[in-house]
RNA sequence: GGGCGAAUGGCGGAACUGGUAGACGCGUUGGACUCAAAAUCCAAUAGUAGCAAUACUGUGAGAGUUCGAUUCUCUCUUUGCCCA
């Protein structure tokens, strides 16, 4: 017998399915469809060890499914537009087309490697002009349908690449790339009115049974709804200014109010345009960033204005009003009222510009001589020195309370606010998608006509600028329509936007009209499963659900609202860190292990540190190569030992020991398929024993359970399990029933975990063509005897054999007659009798 | 500070609707094969006591419900993630 050759069979197959179209989907109303979608990959040029995990756990279902009976359509394709493309080609002089497409051809080498059941004829990527010319059209109606609108935001710019950076690119107040000092700036920018959807995708989530709890709070937070009251404040001084509205939600608090507080960009700072102080405080304001952590966490400052504002509810009561750096001005009107005892912000404030601190709520505890003092306490209790307010419940009772007053005064109303902001799209990059747009000579815009679509990114371009290249194409940008002038939008469409309807494209990924047909959509959609990474859970995934309600939105012809019935977030793949004595970082590849010391490769006097394990990163060095690891164990061992060691939503932890087990189990596997090929010849069906039919039974329901449960590392345990049964089997030399059956059985439930291998031995053994996926049935599985459990006062002192259905009586009669439980069952004594039929019996005795 | 989760051998982890805790894998130890090593195979492996059968303890800590709790309830500790 020869050694299992994973390389020649794993090549084989792939070339199998490929040449026979195996994974091809059509639409097929007679079927019953099944989506499954993992993630798609940016094309970096090297798979890593998170996407084997990802499209692993994506494969194993697809391939079940499919057995199952289902039309599955598991698609592939390439989140391709992006920053890093820029760069490289930047760098290295190439252009970011070039760059992108030839790592997209060996990524996908190295995808086909994993053995994945793709159909790759519908593969797709965004930065093609195929795609994104209907990104263009979806642009162009959303535009028309009012959810799109260009308007002055602060930013984070970097000044150093002249660029926007999102808040997650923003890291210590200085820009990732250029570690330049962020500032705040104000540009125009085109918006994505995704806070016209904030209740109905909060709404929405409701209906989301198979998405994690853990998804859905995150989103929840995300869109964070808060209840409270819009107040209007009467003002005095020397501005033509009387009045300013705030939004807060503890209007509750109003008796603690000891200043008013502005957002610098609030409308009343036009009048300190000149003013020189101002100035200068609004530049120091603009270098806290705009993050509201970096705003708690950021030192308060404020600008004192000549104007008084007065309290609604006591108008003897007047504070200063500042301009203050902590208020933002696109939330709630750009004003707060500071009550410092219960807000930390207010407190920090109020400390340092020695306002005063009122207390107006006191915990429960406590009583009504409650101080706050070093720090604002902003918990429930009651509320005290607050006039007629005093003794109600906060925030509870008391804010409804406060409102019912405010408008009965006529001097505020209630209101409802969300945290969830409208989605800046504009990017200054040229590596994505070019925004339909033209503007005239007076800068009015003007949609592209859709017979134009799609604007083209020039090609070829110099990129070594400052700020976007576009900006410098002249050529490009400018264009001649119907005799006039205009210029192009030069900024380009986030990437993100690119991924929020991409799962839609797959459905229909050649259709040249429209970026999907209804047919398709109709049939296909909502994606049945979806895989990917907790990272995307806010805002990837809210983006999606924003594009399926844009799309509905005003349009009858599709009514689905959620692009993803259920999600599977799956955890990271990590490795231990490596520093050597001056702390620089170690891949694993530069160390050896000699007698229970961790070294540097070839040095026995550098000793290694090791570090915890983390998530793989190139920084860190701590990664492994696929491709390196698929080559040397192939891609069933690979695909065994990713799923083995941990639950698929967990994090891993990448073990060379674990990996070369599940390499060796494989080829175990093979030894023990040629012992069953010979045994096939010889072997004469018993007829009256079946205890095989029995063990073939448990093995199809424990894999098809846990298969529909996610548990994957459980099925990688139950693939062990069989194996050392069945070998046990094969070597007690019985005669087996229906032997052949039987293996062809248990080879088809391990076949979504390792395809090659299976497909291999069932064409040894005779088999080829269409699986279907084996039933278990539930007669045989049941047992005819049986281990019952004998309790005496709840502790296990037996096992009893015993056939099935046998009554409470007839095991009595047993524990009576046997022989070690003699010193434990005093008969005389028995209190109670507790029996679970086919299960346990519990007998008390008093003791 | 708020929200959500988690805690089981040396390690990763299993345990169906409350019913044999520790499946399966890694590691470790002993043995076989070998001149030797690697590989492979066999055996043991929660702790304590015992030659052993066996007994007692044991799922982060403490309480509660129950004939019976890793599983349900409450309090606490530690820890992770998200938001601040």
């Amino acid at each position: 017998m020869e050694r299992y050759n994973f390389r020649e069979i794993e090549e084989k197959w792939q070339k199998f399915w490929e040449n026979n179209e195996v994974f091809k989907t059509n639409v097929n109303p007679k079927k019953k469809k099944f989506y499954c979608l993992e993630m798609f990959p940016y094309p970096s040029g090297k798979i890593h060890m998170g996407h084997v995990r990802n499209y692993t756990i994506g494969d194993v279902l697809s391939r079940f499914k499919s057995l199952k009976g289902f039309n599955v359509l598991h698609p592939m394709g390439w989140d391709a537009f992006g920053m890093p493309a820029e760069n490289a080609a930047r760098e290295n002089k190439l252009d970011p087309k070039d760059w992108t497409n030839e790592n997209i051809n060996s990524m996908k080498k190295q995808l086909k490697k994993l053995g994945l059941s793709i159909d790759w004829d519908r593969e797709i990527s965004t930065c093609s002009e195929d795609y994104y010319k209907h990104q263009q059209i979806f642009f162009l109606e959303l535009f028309e349908k009012g959810l799109v609108y260009r308007k002055e935001n602060y930013v984070n710019w970097d000044p150093i690449d002249e660029t926007v950076l999102a808040n997650e690119q923003v890291i210590d107040g200085k820009g990732w790339r250029s570690g330049a000092a962020v500032e705040r700036k104000k540009l125009s920018q085109w918006f994505f009115n995704i806070s016209k959807f904030s209740q109905d995708l909060l709404d929405g989530l409701e209906n989301l049974d198979n998405w994690p709890n853990k998804v859905k709070t995150m989103q929840k937070n995300w869109i964070g709804k808060s209840f409270g009251c819009e107040i209007e404040f009467k003002v005095e001084g020397d501005l033509p200014v009387d009045k300013i509205k705030c939004f807060t939600t503890r209007p509750d608090t109003l008796f603690g109010f000891s200043f008013l507080a502005l957002s610098t960009d609030h409308e009343i700072s036009k009048y300190f345009k000149d003013d020189i102080e101002f100035i200068k405080f609004k530049e120091e304001c603009s270098k806290t960033g705009t993050t509201e952590e970096a705003i708690a966490v950021g030192d308060k400052i404020g600008f004192k204005t000549n104007l008084k504002a007065i309290n609604p509810l006591d108008p003897n009561e007047k504070v200063p009003v500042y301009f203050a750096n902590f208020v933002l001005m696109d939330y709630g009107f750009g004003a707060i009222f500071g009550c410092p005892a219960h807000d930390q912000r207010d407190f920090d404030f109020a400390k340092k510009y020695n306002l005063e601190i009122k207390t107006v709520v006191k915990p429960l505890e406590e009583n009504d001589s409650y101080k706050v003092i070093n720090e604002a306490y902003p918990g429930s209790g009651i509320l005290i020195n607050s006039k007629f307010l005093n003794g109600l419940e906060a925030p509870e009772k008391s804010v409804i309370e406060t409102i019912k007053i405010l408008e009965s005064k006529k001097i505020g109303k209630k209101q409802i606010n969300y945290r969830l902001k409208d989605w800046g799209v504009s990017r200054q990059r040229y590596w994505g998608c070019p925004i339909p747009i033209l503007y005239d000579e007076n800068g009015n815009i003007h949609p592209v006509p859709k017979s134009e679509l799609p604007i083209k990114l020039p090609e070829k371009i110099n990129l070594n600028v400052k700020g976007n290249p576009l900006d410098n194409e002249k050529e490009w940008k400018e264009v001649k329509l119907n005799g006039k002038k205009y210029y192009r939008e030069t900024d380009t469409l986030d990437t993100f936007v690119c991924s929020s309807w991409y799962y839609l494209r797959f459905c229909s990924p050649r259709e040249k009209n429209y970026g999907f047909t209804k047919s398709d959509l109709n049939y296909w959609m909502p994606v049945d499963q979806y895989i990917g990474g907790v990272e995307h859970a806010i805002l990837h995934l809210l983006y999606s659900r924003f594009f399926m309600r844009a799309i509905n939105y005003k349009n009858k012809d599709f009514n689905i609202k959620e692009p993803f019935k259920s999600l599977f977030t799956q955890g990271m793949v990590c490795h231990e860190t490596y520093k050597d004595e001056n702390d620089n970082w170690l891949s694993p590849s530069e160390i050896e292990k000699i007698n229970d010391k961790i070294i540097v490769k070839g040095k026995p006097d550098k000793i290694v540190k090791v570090g915890p394990s983390e998530s793989m990163s190139k920084s860190k060095k701590n990664v492994v190569d696929p491709e390196f690891i698929i080559s040397n164990y192939g891609a069933d061992s690979v695909r065994i030992f990713i799923l083995s060691d941990s639950p698929p939503e967990k994090d891993v932890q990448w073990s060379e020991q674990g990996m070369k087990s599940s390499y060796k189990f494989v080829q175990k596997l093979w030894i023990l398929h040629n012992e069953i090929i010979n045994k096939i010849a010889t072997n004469k069906d018993d007829i009256e024993n079946k205890e095989f039919d029995n063990f073939t039974n448990e093995t199809i329901a424990n894999i098809t359970n846990n298969l529909e449960k996610f548990n994957y590392n459980v099925i990688i345990a139950n693939m062990y399990q069989t194996y050392n049964s069945l070998i046990s089997l094969i070597k007690k030399g019985d005669n087996l029933r229906n032997l052949k059956e039987n293996y062809k059985k248990i080879l088809i439930c391990f076949s979504p975990v390792i395809p090659h291998f299976t497909n291999e031995c069932l064409k040894q053994l005779g088999f080829q063509d269409k699986f279907e996926w084996p039933e278990y049935d539930t007669s045989i599985f049941e047992k005819t005897d049986f281990d019952l459990v004998v309790q005496i006062n709840g502790k296990k002192r037996a096992l009893l054999k015993v056939k099935k259905d046998m009554p409470e009586d007839e095991i009595m009669r047993l524990l009576k007659e046997n022989n070690n439980l003699k010193k434990y069952l005093k008969i005389e004594k028995i209190k109670k009798v507790i029996f679970v039929k086919n299960r346990l019996i519990n007998v008390l005795i008093d003791e």
